[in-house]
DNA sequence: GATGAATGAGTGTTCATTCAT
DNA sequence: TATGAATGAACACTCATTCAT
């Protein structure tokens, strides 16, 4: 049920797994408590199929970024992240706050895997193609940068500089000659 | 007490503060419930002391990396803390995971950006004097940095390549020739 | 639900509000402790509902007590407080010891004297009607005789000279020859 | 230790026995918690301590309230009477709400019946010397009628006509021609 | 499919009591 | 005599989960 998981994402997602109860969801969702259990085993279910959900949707726009000129691709890249941040801040605050309960929910550890493998392949492709030197290390620092900003804008908000990391970024990666 | 101090600490570093009851912490501890409360008056003034506690303990020997060469003071930053991450990695998981939780425990918005600009500020003096381009922007991606790798570092650890990382971010930073 | 109430009132009257647990609550009403949190918010709000539910039961039949006579009204009076104490007793009980919690229950000195001021002015009236002297004095006299044989018929019951005492303050203040 | 039982005694009955913990009473009368067990087996003995005692001071009083003429010791009982109320109403207070725990503390029945056969049979005697009509009537009236004033005067406390009550009782009782 | 009454294990916290010192 | 660290049972209250309807 749509309404459901709704509820139910957007309510774990600013307030955690463990401070949201399933009455909370239910009322939210204008459903009865018992009804939860007709679509969910249990509560960790639900939450298993809430991120499931959440990170099929964000996978599929990812198609639409390529281009035939790889720094437009990595531009491409960058402004999506910055606009999911913006866009979505709750979305990375449940992944982010999940991805610390990894040996409490088994699905974590896949999700986080996949997420950071994903990114981090992919990044390396690209840099190779820009000529950037050691593009497996560059990879991962630069995954591990969407990460650090990401943690960073979310817990301070509206007083995290996002346009100006953005716009550095792209400067930096995207627009700068390389050193022959 | 000491017992009850590290039990707290490793347990909700790793499972967060709401996940973590009173009476585990007892049982790890090997004391009683209501022992606990002859030395914290609540599960919150708990946390409070413990983070406190180990803020302290770390913020110490900052004084100790400095160097003339702001190049060499870079590279200590950069080694202490992959050192501190290795060493003290429940250490950052707590802060990490507190950090999530600013709006309940007001002490946390303190600990949060003392923490942040402690380290972004300082970054940026030292950069300037190396002479690296935009050094404020770049000094807040590797605020960012740092966080990520941690993040990162914490959810898969040993599948983390850390030492990789360490020696790729001293090559970048402190041994490249910066373009006239 | 009936059940909870009964079990409540009779234990909350008997034993007092603090030395009377929820779970002893729920035991006597063979229903589960958590139930219980579906039909009142908390242990508080049961009470007030007790009291409130007791109060206008009791406070119904008032009206039926009057008579164009003074004398037959007041008679009337002492006989249904007679009634009600030996009918009723938990009832009594309740209010007196709630009584003594005035300052922790705020609906409880709305309670008090509300009691207290509904029979002292009407009996003052019918005293004057009767031309007792003083009857002012008289009313208030009056009125803590009833508590002061109230509490002493709860606390020790089947002992107290309840049948002799109506018979006494019927003749007393009904049936005798007032002085000119 | 007298220290124990002036801090236990006021602090049990401003705020009842339930509401008074033995840690409060040592830290008010300055002692440790672990002292308080050489002097009482348990919470109850040291109530029962106290009670005794304090019933104790109160019945050496009694015989210099004795006169020559009756009218004048039931005058001096009255005035003793209110006095008692106004300079000791936690002894009456506390008094009052054990008597409603009766079940739970067996002492408290010796106590109670104790009391009011006391002033029962002792008034009696005296009314009869007055040549009261009805003197055990009259007597029964009025324990129940000190029982009474006295737990309106505790509720409401400065709100109550003690000084009126008073004069209005003595008027009534000592200075009032009887009916030949 | 949908409800909500009912449960029972769990929560953080309090407190009378014990005991090694 | 005196302490206070330590205990464990109790407290009010919460909540995921079940089940008769």
């Amino acid at each position: 049920m749509k309404k459901i998981m709704d509820a139910a994402f957007s309510l774990i997602a600013s307030q955690g797994y463990d401070a949201t109860s399933i009455a909370q969801i239910a009322r939210e969702a204008g459903v009865s408590k018992g009804l939860m259990y007709n679509y969910f085993d249990s509560k960790e279910d639900l939450l298993e199929k809430l991120v499931k959900g959440a990170m099929n949707e964000g996978d599929k726009v990812i198609g639409e970024l390529l281009s035939d000129d790889p720094k437009v691709t990595l531009q491409n890249i960058i402004k999506w992240f910055f606009k999911q941040l913006r866009e979505r801040p709750e979305y990375w605050r449940l992944m982010t706050v999940l991805t610390f309960r990894i040996d409490k929910f088994a699905f974590v550890h896949d999700m986080a895997t996949h997420k950071m493998k994903g990114y981090t392949s992919f990044l390396k492709e690209l840099l190779e193609k820009i000529n950037f030197p050691n593009p497996a290390g560059e990879a991962k620092l630069m995954a591990a940068l969407f990460d650090g900003i990401a943690i960073q804008y979310l817990v301070i908000k509206e007083d995290y500089p996002l346009a100006e990391m953005e716009n550095f970024l792209i400067k930096k990666y995207c627009k700068k000659k390389l050193i022959a």
